[in-house]
DNA sequence: GTCTATACCTTGATAGAC
DNA sequence: GTCTATCAAGGTATAGAC
């Protein structure tokens, strides 16, 4: 169910068929906001039944514990980003395009979809130590994606870096850190800021 | 009693006199640990209480609430963060020094002091709307500090940026998600994080 | 200032009727 | 699949002895 959630905070497809029925989506969604709002341990599954229109009790019929709802939220999330980079490095022609569409989308992705976001990048240290496992092993492939194209640049002579680790973390975090401080309403577009940050992820780059 | 904490963090001061007393800091360091580590509302007080070697009851003596202890924390952190900001502006010589000198300090303590940095960043949304609207000043100007040095480089002809405002959150966030993946026994050491991000800081603004 | 004991409340989760 | 009712556990904070 890849990216089901997103889809549907993006109001943009029409209803697919698996994954999650309407009730599950709908407590994941509520879910979602509730995490990204208060944190998951300040939020309850009372809070979390009541924005789904359901009684506390009924959270239990679609997820047998609070912290599968997280998993599911965070999972979800993290293979959309990756999907989101993916897609972004294959498409682009060389290693300076894919870089900006990199980090175009994957920027975007996280203004746009910043309650998601936020619980990827900041709730999923509160997973069971097994799921937890799991997430790691997606968000390093997130890194090595970024890694690889900066690391393909530097060998094609396009970048200049001083050391190919640092400046892979640097450009996620500017990613990244959008997630923490993007609220609605704020006066850049989604796709303004995304933009913006892959022409400073060149920048960092020293690309040609 | 600005950096009590930090100070105590570092080793490196002999005990200076005014602030909290030998408990109250004991607990303040517990507190600080726990919430770097597990977050605001998934810390009790029984845990800080433990860490500090006191009972449950032991913590009420000095401080009235554990919100009390987050404000006194993030209050004491980010007047040390600003503090950080504002000696390197003063100390240096023309917006192109006072830019990496800014950064490279606000970064290495974002690194070395990473508990008190990751409850400054992802902990004060959970303080009362009175203590958060009092912290939400220091972090503008916090903001502020690093936007007016940019300012300063682009009027000076020393900077070329597309725009004032999002080149200051790009550099913020550079520096900021360091207190998210930092953790000690890294292989580079905070001050070879500062420097090699002050450098990217520079390219960031374009300096020549 | 610290302890033991505990009040009082909220939490995650379950039982069982419909 | 949803509800009402409820449980056991653990939460913050206080009372009162020492």
């Amino acid at each position: 169910m890849l990216s089901t959630v997103s889809a549907v905070t993006d109001q943009r497809s029409a209803q697919p068929e698996p994954g999650p029925t309407g009730t599950a989506l709908r407590l994941m969604l509520a879910a979602a906001e509730a995490f990204a709002d208060k944190g998951f341990h300040a939020t309850t599954t009372r809070d979390i039944a009541s924005r789904a229109g359901l009684s506390p009790a009924g959270v239990y019929v679609h997820f047998a514990s609070k912290e599968l709802l997280l998993y599911q939220l965070s999972k979800d999330g993290h293979e959309t980003a990756l999907s989101v980079l993916q897609v972004a490095a294959e498409q682009a022609d060389g290693p300076r395009e894919a870089l900006a569409e990199m980090v175009r989308r994957f920027t975007t992705w996280h203004a746009e979809h910043f309650t998601v976001a936020r619980i990827v990048q900041y709730e999923f240290q509160h997973l069971t130590p097994e799921h937890r496992a799991e997430i790691v092993t997606l968000r390093k492939r997130i890194e090595g994606a970024v890694h690889s194209v900066i690391e393909d640049g530097v060998a094609a002579g396009e970048f200049e870096v001083a050391d190919v680790a640092t400046t892979t973390l640097a450009v996620l975090s500017l990613a990244i850190d959008v997630a923490r401080w993007f609220a609605p309403g704020k006066r850049r577009t989604p796709e303004a800021i995304g933009d913006a940050y892959a022409d400073l992820a060149l920048r960092l780059v020293a690309a040609h």
